[in-house]
DNA sequence: CAATATACTTACCAAAAGGGAAGCACTATC
DNA sequence: GATAGTGCTTCCCTTTTGGTAAGTATATTG
């Protein structure tokens, strides 16, 4: 992906989804288009360093999508792509699991 | 459950499944107990201090179970517990996902 | 009696990841 | 003319993570 070598497929996978913001983000957009100021309110303890980084990352990954209302002050708004939008079960089951897990 | 507080049971998920060697671990496991050594040779890039920290953690965390056969020399098995066996139908779309997703 | 095999641990270090604070651009509004 | 609002970026620093190399214990084998 980015020259990085994958031991197998779920390697891969968890390095897209692995890391402090990117598995939220993608999780928090399961609902359709959020802007900047939405995610940034929703995931509350980020901070704009690591938003936007962490946007650009999932962008150039193919897994969310930029859109830039060219107005002032900006709008921009993030979309999951067809390749975001199947991350999706994973995370269902992740909430699942988490759920269950920490009532136990 | 270290004390780290989660922001939702996604978070809660991550942060188990996260890391370097946490969830190839688990799913290395995923077809039954296995020795220390069996796993180093099948994980080929983890080395001795990681594989054993990581299971530790894992043990800690209630996800593996380790048995020691008391033997020299020493022979010890790592299985899955049932919370970490319950794990397992994130990693197999995981696995779908990312057979997917390297092909595009 | 030396070598082998196995599951670890320890001390030390390098790299990566994450975070805080501040600044910028630019229009609209008071 | 100052202020607010929004999405970033930059600089700098701390923390976390990961890794290497070497060592330990001890029955068994040659």
């Amino acid at each position: 992906m980015n020259g990085a070598i994958y031991y197998c497929p779920v390697d891969l996978t968890l390095s897209v989804v692995g890391g402090r913001w990117q598995g939220l983000i993608v999780w928090a957009l399961r609902g359709g288009p959020k802007r900047f100021s939405e995610l940034k309110r929703e995931l509350v303890a980020v901070n704009d360093k690591m938003l936007s980084q962490t946007l650009k990352l999932l962008a150039e990954q193919g897994i969310v999508t930029r859109t830039d209302f060219q107005s002032v002050p900006p709008k921009v708004e993030y979309t999951l792509t067809e390749n975001g939008r199947q991350l999706l079960v994973i995370f269902e089951k992740m909430e699942a699991w988490g759920a269950h897990y920490s009532e136990a």
